[in-house]
DNA sequence: TCCCATTTTTGACAATTGTCAGTATATAGT
DNA sequence: ACTATATACTGACAATTGTCAAAAATGGGA
């Protein structure tokens, strides 16, 4: 058997073979590379570039388990206080503030496959990080699951949009996709009512009423976030929602302490889902970072828009010494 | 941060997280165990030890990625001869046919999970290789799993019994678990009828027949094999059913080549799912390997009883070479 | 406060794994 | 059949990882 698989005297078929044979003797038989070299009979470095090759290929996969992050002291502590179905909490490390970030996106990238069953519809917001974490996603598949997007593109200095980032995150979850075709916001209200009543983009807003799951991040409400920086919103705009009381934002829409929606005239010009249709679902997913989203994401939990956090133990630290304001 | 997670200067729980932490920088950030011990400030060895720990708690999972095993050349044949949803072959390696197998129970074990969806409920057989299965499955948690026996119980020297295959195999998917609290076979068929009338007995028999999923090996049919050395049926009775055409056995239950049930006498003694009930699931994980399997394998998938295969390639060449009876 | 049992960490050494330039084998083109 | 070219393999050396006995730190009792 051994000597039928061998490379050397094959075609690509038996080829792919022993590359797994290696990886199944080095990862569940725990045999070193020495022993495998003389099994196969071929050198020890050969047996490296099979690893190598098994690796590259995807077919050794590498995952800390769910459980690390759930079950600690400060992921129980934020899941009792806020009282959600589950708190990940990842180390926060020692580099910057946008390394713990992409550790957090990929926290949520790894877990978030799990939390998801068959023919779910999951929304998906835009930002950063979510972009980040459709980015992180293994390519899984996960049987009749759709994925929508929550809010409309917009043309960004970052150069990704709402668009990419639901679309990668279809195409690792193996997912289909329905995207938004329409900018976020226009410049005046009635070409967005005219544009919601659009049969295409009906249907794809009436798609998006029916998600049972949905991922996001939660927006810092400053005149200096995202939310200005990205276009959505003036300078102005932002002054006016925060003399409202608003507090953060979620997929374009401002919400105050309690978490809910402050409405003004920008409201009139963004195509997004509305955020009643985002509350009491199966899972709503909050993934963010860092101390200037603590009261967004408190106000967003507030409004009941939240199941399930992803955090840094920093941020999950913050969040619970936060005095009402 | 660093410091406020240093172990010595801690309790327990953030004890473990810069364990968590290290696993992270290893297997995620790609970084080495001294630019690690650098940056947690602690020695290169106390690193190894984290690693480890995580390790053995379980946080670090390593697995082959299921399409290594279904996308190759041997199992697509497999899958389009048979035409069946999947088939798993594993390298057959150059041990003993008993590693194989173990090999074979541990790639079902692997695979299985990820077939499996909320509220399923799974039936499971027993033998050898089906509590190797059930033993290989890692810890998991699915949701509203259950898992029943699909046939009673036998004393046997092998030190496993029916119902360990059933409850160690809920016990790792985190399924609750319906048992079958009667022997396999009994000494007569009328207190076979008695016992199926019990209300508890009943009950569970009946529970059998809302599985939509099930797991099991094809067993030979010859005087020295499994069903006469576990003690389901003397020589004398395989010899009757060989007479009567049966190429392998289900469950307890006789088939001949095409898959269809011979009754006879024994069948009257024994307490188990009856094999119509298993026929056109959702799923019939068959999981076997072995020469001496492959005509009952082929028996079984005639019967309309597989969906998705585990074997070696050694097996599943022998399968697909096999020139019919 | 000091001491002792236990746990955690460490440094030095051993074993394993990764790299890379060079060699062997297969494949395609004339 | 004979090169030219690409692909797969190997040996020697470098880097990384694992081991283990000894040292340091912890946490209770006297």
């Amino acid at each position: 058997m051994a000597i039928g698989t061998r490379r050397r005297t094959s075609g690509q078929i038996s080829g792919e073979s022993i590359v797994i044979e290696a990886a199944w003797m080095y990862h569940h038989d725990g045999l070193n590379q020495n022993e495998i070299a003389r099994l196969l009979q071929v050198s020890r470095a050969t047996i490296v570039n099979y690893l190598q090759e098994a690796k590259e290929r995807g077919f050794i996969r590498i995952s800390l388990a769910p459980e690390a992050f759930t079950s600690h002291q400060l992921a129980q502590d934020l899941r009792k206080k806020f009282n959600l179905q589950a708190a990940f909490v990842l180390p926060h490390g020692i580099g910057t503030d946008d390394e713990a970030l992409m550790r957090v996106a990929r926290g949520a990238a790894e877990w978030l496959p799990s939390l998801l069953n068959m023919n779910d519809r999951l929304g998906v917001a835009w930002g950063r990080t979510t972009y980040e974490v459709a980015e992180a996603i293994e390519q899984t598949n996960i049987s009749g699951l759709t994925v929508s997007q929550l809010i409309g593109s917009m043309a960004t200095p970052y150069g990704f949009t709402a668009e990419i980032c639901s679309a990668n995150m279809a195409q690792n979850l193996g997912a289909s996709c329905i995207n938004l075709h329409a900018p976020a916001v226009l410049s005046n209200p009635e070409i967005a009512a005219q544009l919601r009543n659009e049969p295409i983009i009906k249907a794809q807003l009436d798609a998006l009423s029916h998600c049972n799951k949905t991922i996001f991040a939660a927006g810092s409400c400053t005149p200096n976030s995202h939310i200005v920086s990205s276009g959505v919103a003036t300078v102005e705009e932002v002054n006016w929602y925060i003399e409202q009381g608003a507090k953060g934002v979620l997929c374009g829409r401002f919400i105050d302490g309690q978490g809910r929606q402050i409405t003004g005239e920008l409201d009139e010009r963004i195509i997004a889902v509305t955020l009643d249709k985002l509350q009491g679902l199966d899972m709503g997913m909050l993934v963010s970072e860092g101390a200037d989203k603590v009261v967004p994401m408190l106000a967003a939990i507030a409004g009941g828009y939240v199941t399930h956090i992803v955090t840094s133990n920093k941020t999950a630290q913050l969040m619970l010494d936060h005095t009402g304001s």
